[in-house]
This record gives structure tokens, C-alpha cells and sequence, in this order.
DNA sequence: CTGAAAGCGCTTACAG
DNA sequence: CTGAAAGCGCTTACAG
């Protein structure tokens, strides 16, 4: 519990010192129109000369809101949460709100911890972030507020929830395999127990048909979201089916997996063999021998649509359903050759700075 | 601007329901003594009836203390930021405070906005949370309220500045090899402009010459922090001083690096050179091959220890100074040979799931 | 043990 | 154009 605080300035401090009425200052402050402008100089001097701040928890009582969102995310450390965590706090930004932070850490009975803090707080709105962009339990009836879902879908159709476009993302991906010539696909990818994995493996073999190309080895292989299952699934593959030639990974860091021991095989990327990663992790995407063509899920973008949605719900009757937001394709080298590869040979290293 | 709420559950709706006044409800829920026990009963059945949530506006405009800290990141997105956000946001849940999260992204202008923001929210203290442990401008001056610096350190004395300790961190590390006999020891390292990296390489000298040992090449090799500067670096050092057994690297990414080619060159890792990267970050250290011994900065503790300064700070005359919070070495197989390693050829792969 | 009153810092009708 | 008054939702001396 924190001391008694030094009283800070207020409105009544900077009155005195304009020579007028609290109201009048508070009028002058808002820039409400009836006020004489002589008058607003002088208060924004005293305000300014006393570096006054209102007091934003005065004005939310009476207000009613806070200027607050409440963020309520269920495993930071993951890799997504952040970038989205950027867009949204960034979009709020804009909008003079703020965002309580709570990290549930995937645990129910912290998650109603915090909700119940953040109601009590009287958040305007809040975004429940997920760790995956799977379905989960609806909160929304034990909140009094709007509240969007962002990176995992409620299983209220009545809530609004803001999803990666994954299907549109694989899609991306393996139209762009096709379009450069390959015809020998294969899709490594992670834990089939993530709907992330399962619709981009969908998006995938649904441009394969349309094609008229086979899936090689005849389905995904699911397995871990690690390089270590990249590396292993690649030398299987490369072994049962020694002519493939491209290979749609389910994230940046199977592709960098595989990748190593396409290259150890003694197989040329993208010359033999062409590899597409998932994510645009660049501290993976762009570190690779060669750099990755890979799917960049636009999570900042993701994140500020989720506040678009919400003072949408914070406005106006909220709507429901679910929004898939579309990735890009980013095109590194490791499916079309760069212009001017001096050395074919593999190996060639980028030079310093 | 968010339209009027619906009106929440208020004290008075709570006393009514109850049939007492609002001076005794309020008493009741905060578990004040001079309350009837029979009464109490009511007064909370009552408000677990309504559901109510008591307004924590109101009770800061009171207490003039909001239950909130503001948390200034310069970039979110790096890898440190995270995990002592997490640290922070934990052990302020533990003193049921919320914290307030803003991200300057390295842009002063929007720094002064937030504090501004911050300030007039009321927070009862601020963590400014760097992106390197570097040394930067003091901003308490123009903040009335508690403020720690953590991951940076604020260039007046007089602030308290909670930083990892590389040196000491280095040290755990060379110490390690040196235990495990090895004698010609490169580092390699990322940008020079960083304190982290000189301090790093401070660390891994002092240890050095209080062995008497050389550094190999004379000098730390100061570079990128990519896995590509490993690379390249690791070939410089192999090629100029065959004879080195182990490296010390300034980061898991450019450990990552050196792995590989060493790996590629036919040495065998840790048989014949051992390596020991820096930050503990899972999605390299673990993934690694092979996996490795790495100094992790226990950044979660650190943003622990940053809290509990703040606290210290608003409940008595604020410290000033450095606190350097140490790190701990985590061993794997880059510099101690797996107990049963059937395969001693390089590239075994260890089994799936 | 209970309740009426004042007040936290601000805004907003409403008189003047 | 300015200011006195009421009120946002709560807590806290202070009477009773």
C-alpha cells in the first residue's frame, strides 16, 4: 500500500491563480465555447505555469468510463501476443485510451481474477487475446462491458471475434509454389491438435486440387512446431520421395529445420528444392540459409482491427461472427533465386554490415 | 468517445437492498470492525446478489492512489522486454495493482505523451523498461511520482536502476569452460555499441586472465547479434587458430551461428570445441545442435526485483543507484557430452515427441 | 453498532 | 460570459 501521495495540483489551484471559478477553468480547459478568450489565456497560463494534470479518475466518475481497455492475454511469452499487443495498444493510442495489461497465463481462475479487477476499474471494453486461434469458452456473459476476441474464437457465435486468415494465408503460400514451377509439394507443419495447423493444411491441399497436384507422401505431416521436426520430417520425405521439390512449411521455424538438412542432403535451395516458412519470425525468416518466402500474418494490423471492432460494440450495438484478417506473402530466396546469385554453389554467406 | 454505460451496480443499490446506509455497507465490505456480524451477512449477500463491483475510480479519487502502475517500454518487440513485463506484471497482481502498458517505440515524443497520460491517470509509481542496459537520460524530473528504470539505467544517481548482470553473467560462463578444461577460448559478440556486449567481454577477459588463459584472437570479435555473424565469425576464428576448443558468444542467435559451422567444418561439438551462448532463448538454445549451455538473465525475476524497489520507493525515501541482478548458467550438451550419447558422429537427431 | 454529513477532483446544467 | 450548486461513487471521521 502505497504512502499518502504529495498532493498534486488541481483544478481549484489553477482557478485561484486565473482569478476565477473552478467551473470557469474547467470550462476554459475543455474549450467549451462560453468562455471569453482573454480569460482561457489566463487559465491555460496558471495551468500551465502549475503544470497542472486533471485528475483522469475524477473525470472517469463522472464520466462513467475510464478511457481504459483491459487486455486480458493468455501467455504473453508466446509469440504472437506481442505483435498484436503493438497494434492494439497502438490503435488505442489514438483514441486517448489506455490499456490495462493482465496476463492470465492460461489459468481460468486468474482470468476471472482479472476480470473481475478490470470491471471494478470500469473498463471501457476489453480484448481477451489468445494464444492460438482456436475456440474457446465465451466470457462475455460475467462482463458488463463489450468484448472482442482477438487470436482465439468464441464459441458464442453472438461474440465478435478477430482470427488470422490462416486458410487464406496457406493459400498465399502454395499458389505462389505453384506459380513458380513447382509440382512436387509437400507440407511439414506442426501439432495437429492447433486449428492453425489443420486449416493451413486445408488452404494448402485445396490449392493442390484445384491444380491438379498431388500432396507428396499424400497427407501433411504433422508434428512438432520446432526445428528439430523440421529436420526429421524433411529427411523423410527427402528419402520416400526423392523428387519433391518444394516444401510448405507450417512455420518459420520448421522451414528453418528444414532447410538445414535439405542442404545437408546436398539438395539447392530454391534451385532443387523450394521452401516457404509460416509466421515471418525475421530473427528466423531472415537469419536462414537461404532467407525465407514466407506468410506474414499482419498481427499488428490484426490487433488494430480488434480496437476498430470494439469502438464499433462501444458505440453501437455490437455484432457478432467471426473476422479472419488476411496475411501477405513475403518473397525471400528461398523459392525464387536472387537476381544476381554470384556463387551457386551453397554456403555463400552474406558479407558484414 | 465511448457511448454512456449502462449504469453498473452502485453502493447505494447494495445498502438498499441490504436496508442500511451506504456508510455501513461500505463498512461491511472492507471489513471494518465496528460492523454487526448479522449485518455484514447482509451486506454481502446483498452484494453478491447484485453482483456488484465496487467502483475503484471512486476509491482512488479518494485514497488519491489509483492501484495502478504505469509501465514504459522502448520496444516491446525485442526479446527482453517480455519476459520481465511478466516478472513485473505478476508481482504487482500479487499487490492487487494493475499495470498500465505503454510502448514509446524509442520515440521521445511519444514517451513525454504517455507519461503525461500516465501522470494524469494517477499511477502511484512508473517502471521505464529499456531495451539495453545502457545508460540514458533520466525523465524522474518531469514524473511526481516513484520511478524505476529497469534494463537501462538512468544517468542520474540519484534514480534507482534495477540492470542484468553481464559481467557477472560472462563470468558464470568462461568459469564453466574453464572448469571443463578448456583453455583456447574465443568470443564472439554482437554490436560493440552495446554495454551488454562490452560488458559481456569484460566478464569473459577478467576470468580469462585470472587463469592465466588467453583470448583467442586477442580480441572479442564484435559483430551482429544474427545467427549470420556467428557464421562468418566462427570461420575466421577456425581458420586463423585452429587450436580454439570452445567459444563464448555474446548471444544464443550467434551461438546458433557458430554451431552450424562448426558443425559444417567437421568439428565435432563439444568433443572438440564447446560453445556457450547468452540469453537462455528457448526457440534457439533448445533447438540447437546440439542444445545449448547458455547464461539465462532471469529477466522474469528481474522485473520481480524491479517491483519490489518501486514498492520500497513509495512507502519510504526512495534509494538511488544500480542493482545488478544476476544470472545463472543453464547447462546442456554444447559443453558437456550427453551422459549416454550412443552416436558420437555429429547430426544424431533425437527422437520425436 | 449505525447513519448523516463532508469531501475526494472534476463537470454540467442552471441562474444570473 | 461567469459562478454557485449538485452530483459522479465511494470512504471516513464524527454524532448518536
Amino acid at each position: 500500500m502505497p504512502r499518502k501521495r504529495s498532493t498534486s495540483v488541481t483544478l481549484s489551484d489553477v482557478a485561484e491563480r486565473a482569478g476565477v471559478s473552478v467551473a470557469t477553468a474547467s470550462k476554459a480547459l475543455n474549450a467549451r465555447a462560453e468562455v471569453a478568450a482573454e480569460t482561457r489565456t489566463r487559465v491555460l497560463r496558471a495551468a500551465d505555469e502549475l503544470a497542472f494534470q486533471p485528475n483522469a479518475l475524477a473525470r472517469g466518475l463522472i464520466s462513467g468510463s475510464s478511457g481504459t481497455i483491459g487486455l486480458i492475454t493468455d501467455e504473453l511469452g508466446g509469440r504472437f501476443a506481442i505483435p498484436i499487443l503493438l497494434g492494439v495498444e497502438n490503435a488505442l493510442g489514438d483514441e486517448q485510451m489506455s490499456v490495462l495489461l493482465c496476463d492470465a497465463r492460461g489459468d481460468a481462475i486468474r482470468r476471472r481474477h482479472y476480470i473481475r479487477t478490470l470491471v471494478s476499474r470500469r473498463v471501457d471494453g476489453l480484448i481477451i487475446l489468445g494464444d492460438r486461434n482456436d475456440m474457446r469458452p465465451s466470457l462475455t456473459r460475467e462482463i458488463p462491458v463489450p468484448v472482442v476476441y482477438v487470436y482465439a474464437e468464441s464459441d458464442d457465435p453472438a461474440d465478435l471475434s478477430v482470427l488470422a486468415d490462416d486458410e487464406g494465408g496457406a493459400r498465399l503460400a502454395v499458389e505462389h509454389l505453384v506459380g513458380t514451377g513447382r509440382r512436387r509439394i509437400a507440407h511439414i507443419t506442426g501439432e495437429e491438435g492447433y486449428r492453425a495447423a489443420r486449416d493451413r493444411a486445408t488452404g494448402c491441399q485445396t490449392v493442390l486440387r484445384e491444380h491438379g497436384l498431388p500432396l507428396v507422401g499424400g497427407a501433411p505431416l504433422y508434428g512438432e512446431w520446432t526445428q528439430s521436426w523440421g529436420r526429421r520430417a524433411a529427411g523423410m520425405v527427402l528419402r520416400t520421395s526423392p523428387d519433391v521439390d518444394a516444401f510448405f512449411c507450417g512455420s518459420d521455424q520448421i522451414a528453418t529445420g528444414v532447410a538445414e538438412t535439405v542442404r545437408e542432403l546436398g539438395r539447392r535451395v530454391p534451385e532443387d528444392v523450394a521452401i516457404v516458412g509460416y509466421d515471418n519470425w525475421e530473427v528466423f525468416a531472415a537469419q536462414c540459409r537461404p532467407p525465407l518466402t514466407t506468410v506474414d500474418l499482419n498481427l499488428q494490423s490484426l490487433g488494430a482491427t480488434a480496437v476498430r471492432h470494439l469502438f464499433a460494440a462501444l458505440n453501437a450495438a455490437p455484432t457478432g461472427g467471426a473476422v479472419r484478417h488476411p496475411g501477405r506473402l513475403v518473397i525471400r530466396e528461398s523459392t525464387v533465386a536472387a537476381p544476381s546469385s554470384r556463387h551457386p554453389a551453397a554456403g555463400a554467406e552474406p558479407g558484414p554490415r
